[in-house]
RNA sequence: UCCCCAGUAGCUCAGUUGGCAGAGCGAGUGGCUGUUAACCACUAAGUCCGCGGUUCGAGUCCGUGCUGGGGAGCCA
């Protein structure tokens, strides 16, 4: 007989005869002459109470289980004599399927987040890390429900890119070349003698592909991995991490915020529907205004304002910060958490910064000194999406790559879209881990990805 | 990469002025009970992060390295 997952057993409305269910012992309370045994499977938050009574052949070897076993079990649904669940299984046979030695790590008590990821293989069978990883498919599911419902395609941008430079921090190499004999040209590595006859690397946005495609069937979306090799060490950031890119053709700046807000809310909105029982978790151990927090993004109108305006904001606030602020300086974290945090207390989208501390693929704007950029922030988090609109001019988007040194020649076919057929574009990339966070409640980024990558860290 | 904090039983931690290594939880054994963070009793469990130094004596003080955490930079 197939087995049927706790989740639809608990939502049964009647009592069900011969059922199979399946699942890992999560705790054991042995009586006299039977004993609770609680299961979970993974299809759910909740555990399965199951009654398994000293008439079964096997009592002998029940009474011995340990947490983290592996059962299954045939026998009725019922209701439950006890307080504390609806439903509960009387057993009528009972198989071991695996007896979990005593050192199995997981107690039946709360344990660290630090230790947890000390045993990231293991810490999905947690209830916490159970939940975040259930939220984490749920969202990733939104998001392509999200963009399809617009009309938006999805596009697999390459993971391995040959442009040595996307304006977006350090590159992971790839490489073929043997380290102990590498090929070699006038007392330098000799790529074009490497697996594709140039160096390679690994993608750090796949914004590039994303606008190519853009100008072909108009608003697309990218959604995979990026690598960043930056050696940076923060509970906001790790190596390896999954992007959400967004890019529409005949879109402005401003449309570009709306989208971005109508995408954070609709997410949000589907968490708190689809996901309910998992996320009343995070609100009573993680943080206790998760709930309202939630409700608030999705309710309140995002603040948006030109960077020129939030830099008054900060001058005036009279605030005692480390960094000075002044225009033509980047906002630094404690400068977006006073904006979102102290002074608007909500989502804050700043927009048109200058010219100078941005890419050169974001358009310019009249004033020649700031460009069409903007910054998704939010409270705790920080910044949770960046983007612009694209420059789509040859002859600005030429200039720009001469202002910052970068090579016309490696961009031929990014400037061939501005060549043939160019129109007013815009996107943006949404750090899907931080997300995540948002809304989870959970502080390290590490804790929301299944085997985190960070620097000097690879195990799993 | 920089600044700060921490590392003691399986986990979370206490450890006085430098003077015999401790608790709670977990685990094991037995008991009790429609239990549910079960309860009661007993038992086992330690490279006090590594290395070097000071001292009659170091978990404790000093130096150094490693690991973890928080903050900053960079960014999503």
């Amino acid at each position: 007989m197939h087995r049927i997952k706790i989740h639809n057993l608990l939502k049964s409305e009647t009592p069900r005869a011969n059922i199979v269910a399946k699942g890992w012992v999560r705790t054991k309370r042995n009586s006299s002459n039977f004993s609770f045994i609680e299961i979970n499977d993974g299809s759910c938050l909740e555990n399965l109470q199951i009654i398994a009574d000293e008439s079964l052949q096997n009592y002998e070897d029940i009474k011995k289980l340990t947490t983290g076993s592996a059962v299954a079990v045939s026998g009725n649904l019922i209701e439950s004599q006890g307080k504390g669940q609806k439903w509960e299984v009387a057993v009528k046979a009972m198989e071991i399927i695996s007896l979990a030695p005593d050192s199995y790590p997981l107690q039946k008590k709360r344990h660290t987040d630090e230790y947890l990821r000390t045993i990231a293989h293991l810490r999905p069978r947690t209830n916490k890390y159970g939940a975040i990883f259930r939220i984490r498919s749920e969202l990733s599911f939104a998001i392509h429900r999200f963009f399809r419902e617009k009309g938006f395609r999805y596009i697999h941008s390459p993971i391995i890119t040959g442009s040595d430079c996307e304006g977006a921090g350090e590159l992971f190499k790839v490489t073929t070349i043997d380290f102990e004999n590498p090929p070699k040209k006038d007392g330098k590595i000799d790529y074009s003698r490497d697996f594709f006859g140039t160096e390679a690397n690994l993608t750090v946005s796949g914004q590039l592909s994303a606008e190519m495609f853009a100008l072909a069937l108009g608003d697309v979306y990218t959604f995979g991995p990026t690598f960043r090799a930056e050696n940076s060490n923060t509970r906001r950031h790790v190596s390896e991490f999954w992007m959400v890119e967004p890019e529409m053709a005949f879109c402005d700046l401003y449309e570009d915020v709306d989208i971005a807000e109508e995408m954070i809310k609709y997410l949000t909105t589907y968490v708190l529907e689809e996901c309910s029982d998992d996320l009343k978790l995070f609100t009573r151990f993680v943080d206790k205004n998760l709930q309202s927090t939630l409700e608030n993004i999705v309710q309140s109108e995002f603040k948006r304002i030109p960077y020129e305006e939030a830099v008054e904001i900060l001058i005036k606030s009279g605030k005692n910060f480390n960094f000075d602020i002044s225009f033509g300086k980047d906002l630094q974290t404690e400068h977006e958490r006073y904006l979102t945090e102290e002074f608007f207390k909500k989502p804050v989208v700043v927009y048109n910064y200058p010219k100078n501390i941005k890419p050169f693929y974001m358009r310019l704007n009249d004033d020649n000194k700031t460009v069409a950029a903007m910054d998704v922030l939010v409270p705790r988090i920080g910044e949770l999406i960046g983007g612009s609109q694209r420059e789509e001019r040859l002859s600005e988007l030429e200039s720009r790559l001469n202002e910052t040194g970068l090579s016309k020649d490696n961009y031929w076919w990014y400037l061939d879209s501005r060549r043939f057929g160019t129109v007013p574009h815009s996107g943006f990339g949404l750090g899907f881990e931080r997300l995540i966070m948002l809304v989870t409640g959970t502080n390290n980024i590490r804790d929301v990805i299944p085997f985190p990558r960070t620097p000097n860290s690879i195990e799993f």
